[in-house]
DNA sequence: CTTGAACCTCACGCCACGGGAGGTCCTACG
DNA sequence: CGTAGGACCTCCCGTGGCGTGAGGTTCAAG
């Protein structure tokens, strides 16, 4: 048996009918010959052309790419090399992806993982590529736990700036400069000290609070910036 | 500025203008207002839901997938979970490629990338997943150079099987037989002595010698598997 | 000689948008 | 006040890589 059909074809390449009815309209991987009926013979010659084609594909080739590659063979190597660097770029992205969405099913209960991923999202708009680098290797150097312990300190000292504020007590008491101290305090070490990460940060803050404030049920603005810019000038 | 025209958006988000409107119309981000003009005007809730939407077509989720993760919130857990693992296979499988990739690139010459790979497609039809692992693990406990060097003991063995062939040396000469042990040898090295990966790539390789020899540059079929099997018969 | 499986050729459908045509609207400048 | 040009609108066709029929022919086994 020197001359395969179709359908041994398709079984033996894993591919679909289809897709060799696909690939002989394109004139990518044509049937040498034809039955006097019509129905296709594969040669052998034919079969290795379309092994090399799955090859080529399963390296993540587009089918233009892939007839390219074939008709001009002494390119395949910078093609290779390209194609190479591509697939480590595309296994760094999943491999992020991965560790960021372990992070999340570690971190979270369920029903705040969309909320976490829209704050993500939405503060990640107010950084470069390269700040956001920053920020993710010292969380990660932090460990989750501590990340965590980071979070919930911060929402403490706001929900503390909240109760003074609500027991009117003057932003120039001591007591309030001690709790916006502290609160820069730990966001110093979030921002790692970098003036322009901590602009970004207060950006993203002063023009999300209202956001961040529905997610963790607060009530909406009620003065809390301006209350801490007054501490600030009393200190 | 409460409300955001589709521009904005679209450069907040990363966006385009076109999928915004791909969105409105599918119903999966919907702008809540228009001006009376008809432009569109997106609330911050809508801005919300796009950043979720985002989010979650990062992770890799298709829009469907996405509208129904955002319906039904309570299955979000299972569905990253699923996603989670979905990445990892991913991940994998372009790991596995680029290793493969990077091999091809180090060991062999352009011209024969091709053949290479072609013929890595062919036998690996041959073969159950778990074999191929199994084939893979083995390889890389051997490391390349070994591997290398076990491929050309085999083709030299064959050359001198051809050899004897020629020079009319018959099957039940010892010097036959001796070659034929020491292939028989570098195959179970090869197969790990497990008898069905043995029996595929004996058929393997008896479907597939025509392809083979064409690579490195024997003619066609002239009786070596019946001479081998003479060889074995009257041992 | 008859099934039923395999094959053939259209030809439309899918996803997630890209991109252009042709028109309306908004804003800033002269 | 007019106008230029940018932002926006809707409509609609195009893309890649096939999937999935519909409706008809051919092949291999019984």
């Amino acid at each position: 048996m020197t001359r395969w059909s179709i359908g041994e074809l398709a079984k033996a390449s894993g591919l679909t009918v289809r897709t060799l009815h696909h690939y002989d309209e394109i004139g990518l991987v044509v049937a040498s010959e034809r039955t006097p009926s019509g129905h296709r013979r594969y040669t052998p010659d034919d079969v290795r052309l379309l092994y090399q084609v799955r090859s080529l594909r399963q390296l993540g080739l587009s089918l233009e790419e892939v007839r390219s590659a074939l008709s001009r063979s002494d390119s395949l190597r910078p093609l290779f090399e390209a194609q190479l660097a591509s697939l480590t770029a595309q296994a760094q992205q999943l491999e992020a992806l991965r560790s960021r969405l372990t992070a999340l099913l570690d971190g979270h209960t369920t029903e705040f993982l969309l909320s976490t991923l829209e704050m993500m999202a939405v503060h990640e708009s107010y950084f470069t590529a390269d700040q956001l680098g920053d920020l993710r290797s010292r969380a990660a150097a932090m460990g989750p736990e501590a990340v965590e312990a980071l979070k919930a300190s911060w929402l403490e000292l706001v929900r503390q700036l909240r109760q003074h504020m609500a027991d009117d007590v003057p932003p120039s008491d001591p007591r309030v400069a001690e709790v916006v101290r502290r609160w820069d305090e730990l966001g110093a070490r979030f921002t790692g000290g970098d003036p322009a990460i901590q602009a970004a940060a207060r950006r993203s803050w002063e023009e999300n609070k209202a956001a961040i404030g529905k997610q963790v049920g607060w009530p909406a603005d009620d003065g809390l910036v301006e209350y801490v810019a007054r501490a600030r000038a009393a200190r």
